[in-house]
DNA sequence: TGTACATCAGTGAACGCGCGTTCACTGATGTAC
DNA sequence: TGTACATCAGTGAACGCGCGTTCACTGATGTAC
């Protein structure tokens, strides 16, 4: 049963954002293109119709939830906190694509790979951009440096069994980027 | 053909090697248990003898790779120059099984998840132990806080296909770090 | 504007493949005498 | 120490299952007149 133009671009809309929720959630290989499917409301047989192969599949959805990733405009300070808080660390389908699908890129395609890169680029630019003054150099290095941390340590807080020590990395990464950020 | 039971621990130290090894170059799902045999040198028939199931397999095999990291006792300032290389981001089945699977371990058993929290928990006590004099609660943080940006840059490192780009955020967060730690 | 028909998005059964796992078998080990 | 035999680690064919992918079909869309 063939749908209008805007159905069917509403459609592939439903199955990237479908996909791009579930792989933050469960990872590319654990989550089926039936799985996306379903999720989007259709069957699986249609998936072709809108996409080269599984693969396809996930350097569209990557590239979708990059672009959909808010970095909203608040202060550094905020977007660190909101970034190392329980609320995120707990909802990977809602949160960074980053912290959620960053490990898994290299066992992907090179499309994947470069839109990762570029995705990558923008947030270190858009941390460059709402740190407070500091030197150009310096800058670059905090963004880097913050990122990386702040990214490494949602990673570690969802990798560990202890409710207790989960919540120290979030607090003691959150600490120490202040310290940092203030001093330098 | 019954072996001696020295070869037979001797074989499953390496179905444990090279399981730690596959695991850490392309992830739990990407390698199979045939494949672990035959990089040990054995055909997949065996594998039962030796472990109850794949998942099995994935939570000795992490717990051998946390056990043999080395965390070698140099300074604190050596253990930060070595971890970000650009060898040790090229080689992860020669590196680090947090920066290689911490973000895989959200999917796996409770056993895994149970080994990876204890093997963080030697990490970050190793990295305190390491770190300049400070006062305790500041070590403490700048023990977290770096261990999230060494295993966050890594990963970011490993995800990107410029190799400019990757060599940056190596460089800088060990700038980063440098400063913080100096400055604190 | 209304009608006839070609198009094609979506359906669901079916495919081939690789995976984790099982099992009957083999033959070296190591123990009982 | 030497022999006979029960044990059992390792082998490789076979299993059932879920996956990515294909395809004949359906029926609503949208165009040509």
């Amino acid at each position: 049963m063939k749908v209008s133009r805007e159905q069917m671009a509403e459609n592939r809309r439903r199955i990237l954002e479908a996909a791009s929720r579930l792989f933050k959630d469960k990872g590319f290989e654990a989550v089926s293109v039936a799985e996306v499917m379903k999720a989007a409301g259709l069957t699986h047989g249609g998936f072709y119709g809108h996409f080269e192969s599984k693969d396809d599949l996930v350097a569209q959805a990557l590239a979708h939830a990059l672009a959909a990733d808010s970095l909203d405009d608040g202060g550094f300070n905020d977007f660190v906190r909101s970034y190392l808080a329980p609320r995120h660390r707990d909802n990977p389908e809602d949160g960074c694509p980053t912290a959620g699908l960053a490990a898994a890129i290299r066992h992907q395609t090179p499309a994947a790979k470069a839109t990762m890169t570029e995705g990558l680029r923008a947030q270190i630019a858009h941390i460059e951009q709402a740190l407070p003054a500091l030197s150009a150099a310096d800058k670059r290095s905090a963004a880097i440096g913050s990122w990386a941390a702040m990214v490494g340590a949602v990673i570690l807080a969802r990798s560990v069994d202890d409710p207790q020590l989960s919540d120290e990395i979030l607090e003691q990464t959150h600490a120490w980027i202040d310290a940092c950020v203030r001093q330098i």
